[in-house]
DNA sequence: CTTGCCAATATGTAATAACAAATACACGGA
DNA sequence: TCCGTGTATTTGTTATTACATATTGGCAAG
């Protein structure tokens, strides 16, 4: 059983290029989306309903971009953003194909988090803690202020259909601090920020595990030291400051966090 | 205790912009490495280094493209890569913002191997197991290959200064199913699939938790049921061809993911 | 028949130009 | 004094052009 040196002996990988004329006609030329932008969005569809099936070549970029009357450097913005998620790989030379709807779509399936949020499961939530608090030196260190300065201390439970799913603590600046349960048990937190004209740029997260702790194993419906899925989170707005801290447990049979990564 | 409605009211945010100069003088202009990928190190350096302190303002772009004698759209390339990064933050009519002095690793196709060993500790692998099987239906669907074909099954445990830190479990197609344990123990799998010349591009992780089982936690020193962070992992090469499948477990106090997020 | 080279192809890098849109600040009027 | 407006500033979007480089495959010479 020897095998020989070439990684792949699958995937014969169709040399004609899909024809695209017909997905990305008829633009928004208006100016209120970026053109860019109507590209991607179009190709993406079109891997997603299968128009572009897994291993395909698109036309070259040259070429795309000539159809739909748009410059080069757009239609490779547009392009790049697929590759940036993974479902585009290019090669300088030979071209780009589609890498993989099929894979993807299994992922998903295995992971119920997206079921939950896509396939219209009623989610509720209990505000557990509502109350200001001093900024312990941690809290203060990730949201930029001093310490021992009123943050807003939250504590909900997340139950989708019912069912426990989550443990979610958060701490929140002084300029954010006047929400109120009521919001939180019918917005969620990001809608509410977002209302506020809060504009969300970056997060950092960390993903952990641990043992769930007396308190939070009768919240999740688990046994105390039965595992959880962990992740703390730092948001920054578009200023650099940050908005809020979060450290979020999980109940790891119902939560995954699931990720694309791309070498460039 | 009334908030005022700005959520920061933090970070004075120091008004004139940091003189970059010196920092991005005397570029490579032989075109062995792009002009935006050196600029854009510089910039990385410079935010690690503390040049470019946490809410300093970068120059505006037009200015420090004409300083450094490069292009507008090649000086914000550099930019944008670090704003990918999280690390810079730039809003319209305002400029350009340090986000985080904060050296954070950024969750990038690595070996957990590779990891340890840059960050100075000495890590070990035991290989437990490492034979041809026939490849069951889930792992021939991650690997794009008919079920029953054989592939390399790999079992190691990784042991960071002497403490067990992972057990990992691979799955590799047929056209690499000849590395030997020998390889494994010394050069770690990353390192040997590069050197066969694979080009691993993209993977697709989920990242759970669940309790040890009985087989894995004396390999990690744990108790049985006691927590373990998983990440179970799909690569593919630049051909769209998966070329490797893990499913790996941690234990979770030496071990965690960290991600960046970024709002585009 | 094999090997090496060359040309065609496709993406990668870079410069230049022009206009659009969001933001902030200063100025002026009520 | 306060508020609104206009203007300067800065990033965002798009087009055009040129050349560089990796890859593939065919062709020709040995």
């Amino acid at each position: 059983m020897q095998a020989d040196s070439t990684p792949a002996d699958r995937a014969p990988t169709d040399r004609t290029p899909i024809e695209l004329g017909d997905v990305l006609h008829d633009l928004d030329r208006t100016g209120h989306l970026p053109l860019y932008h109507q590209i991607a969005t179009r190709l993406r569809e079109a891997i997603a309903d299968g128009t572009l099936p897994t291993g395909s070549r698109l036309e070259n970029e040259v070429a795309l971009a000539e159809r739909i009357g748009v410059s080069r450097p757009t239609m490779r913005r547009a392009i790049q953003d697929l590759v940036d998620r993974g479902l585009l790989v290019r090669r300088r030379g030979v071209g780009t194909q589609v890498v993989g709807a099929r894979v993807h779509r299994h992922l998903e399936l295995s992971s119920l988090h997206e079921d939950l949020t896509r396939s219209g499961h009623a989610t509720t939530t209990q505000v557990l803690r509502h109350e200001l608090v001093p900024a312990s030196p941690a809290v203060a260190s990730q949201l930029g202020i001093a310490p021992g300065a009123p943050v807003l201390y939250i504590r909900r439970l997340r139950l989708s259909d019912g069912v426990p799913l989550a443990v979610l603590e958060n701490h929140l600046p002084p300029g954010l601090s006047d929400i109120t349960p009521e919001q939180l048990e019918e917005q969620g937190l990001y809608a509410i920020l977002r209302n506020r004209g809060v504009s969300m740029r970056v997060a950092r997260q960390t993903i952990g595990a641990r043992a769930a702790t007396r308190d939070e194993a009768p919240l999740l419906g688990i046994a105390a030291g039965a595992p959880v899925l962990t992740m703390t989170r730092v948001v920054f707005d578009d200023s650099g400051a940050s908005v809020e801290t979060g450290s979020h447990c999980y109940v790891p049979d119902l939560y995954t966090f699931e990720i694309t990564l791309v070498e460039r």
